[in-house]
This record gives structure tokens, sequence and C-alpha cells, in this order.
DNA sequence: CATCCTCGTTTACAGTCGTAATCGGTTACG
DNA sequence: CGTAACCGATTACGACTGTAAACGAGGATG
């Protein structure tokens, strides 16, 4: 009953392209966002689609420049990624998040790098 | 060009559960997994939708057993998890397993049962 | 002033997903 | 033997996605 940014909306793949260009490079227009994402090689109507698709999530707000929007992140970044990865781990690893980490391990996807940092990030928290 | 379980073909999220009760308890039929996935309350064709759905994207495979069929897993579970939680974090978290772990320890989102066996993991690793 | 360029908005359309009813064949029971 | 029960296969259908073209208004330009 708040009008907090409504986390409940599912954000999909291509939106959270999207999401992430303007996380990163602040307040975009329409264009600019096509530009940042140059890499999905989306026509500027693609783009334009997943920004009203996103208003409408209430994911992203307008702000009125001149004739045209800037765009911008409604849903902190943060948050976006806290509900996405808690809702991983529920469903492949029952909640448990010591269930990922074990796969992790077991097939390897750990680089020495990650190991260091993850010790470290341990260590901290069991101060 | 192998003839291996077709890992291209994405999994959704229902079909997820009825892998769930494939993996768990191996070969069954169409009934016995719509009462495995029970908590979905799905009605029984619902149940046969998805498994033919999953016979098609070849993550499962049918053994004819007097006049029904028995379903298995042909898609391992390790290697659906691997998948899935690699996809999750080249997407979410650039590829970074240390980015997802720094994640969920900032959002309080490791209890401290997960600290102990994540340390236990990582030492046997290091070791 | 007529025309073109930009925007945002509206409409489109095929593919996937969730959810399920219906159909056609076979088996088992009365 | 007829018919009810059960099974996989086919068909349905609305919501959501990815991808994009078409439309209409307002500003820029000649």
């Amino acid at each position: 009953m708040s009008d907090e940014p409504d986390t409940g909306e599912r954000i999909s793949e291509a939106e959270h392209a999207v999401m992430t260009a303007l996380w990163d490079r602040a307040p975009l227009t329409a264009s600019e966002v096509a530009e940042a994402v140059g890499s999905r090689a989306w026509s500027l109507a693609t783009v334009k689609t997943l920004l009203s698709r996103l208003v409408a999530k209430q994911a992203v707000t307008t702000e009125p420049d001149g004739k045209r929007f800037l765009y911008s992140p409604a849903l902190a970044r943060e948050a976006y990624l806290g509900g996405e990865s808690r809702r991983m781990v529920d469903r492949l690893f029952g909640g448990s998040a010591a269930g990922l980490f074990a796969h992790l391990a077991e097939s390897e996807a750990l680089t020495s790098s990650d190991l260091d940092q993850i010790e470290a990030l341990l260590k901290a928290l069991r101060k």
C-alpha cells in the first residue's frame, strides 16, 4: 500500500539490459539508451518499447527535458539484485546460499580471485 | 553436433518444478509426477503438457511401460544447476561469483549456518 | 508557411509460458 | 460385446516477451 517502486512487477531480460544502462549512466534519453546498449543491436523503436514497459512497471521514471524525456531508474540496482539472487537461490538451491556456493565450487566456476575476495569477505563478516 | 541432452533449450519455471520431481523420485508416470508436485495444485492435464514440452526439449526421456510412459530426466540436475547459476552470475554480476557472494553478504541473506559451510568449503578448496 | 525530423504513443505479430479442455485409441470391467 | 476409465496427443487461449513499424504532434529549417 505504499508508493515505493513496485518491486512486484518482474523485469524481463531485455528490460534488464536497459536498466543496466540506466544504472550506469544516470539520466539518459531514449536514443542515448539505445546507444548505451549498443551490444544488443536493437532498433531505436525496440528500445522505446522497453522503456515504456519499464515506465509502466514503475521501474523507471521520466523527467521532461524540453520536448523529450530523460529516463532514470526508479528501482535501485541493489534492490533488484537482492530480489533476483534470492529468487534464484530459493528456486535452485532451496534457499541455501551455501548450496549455491558448493555448486559453484564443485563445478570449478570460482576463480582464485573469487576465492580471495570471498575469503576476505568472510573474515570481515566474522569479526 | 552431439546427441547429448540439448542444453540449449531453456527450461521454464513450471517445467523446472516437474524436473525436480523427476530428479528426486526416479522414473515416474504422469500421474505420479502430478502427485509429486502436489504443492502446485496443477490439473493432471497441465502436468501432461509440461511433460510433453520437456520431452520435446529433450530434457526428459520416455520409456514405455505397458500402455503408459515412464518419464525420466535426460538432463542431469548438476548440469542444469550449473548452467542456470552461471547464467545468473553472468547476467547479474558480470560473471563474478565474488560479486554475488558480496551481495548476499551485504543484504544479510547469509545465515550463520551458511557462513560455516562456506568457510569449510573454502578451507577444503584451499588446502 | 510548408516540410522534415524527432519524440513519445499506439499497434503488430510471432514465440513462449501457464493452465487446461478435448480427442482418439486402448484396455479393463461388467 | 459395449462402455467406462485412462493415456498420450492435439488444440486452446490469454499473458508476457522480443522485436519493430506506423502514427501523430511539435519544433526546426528553408
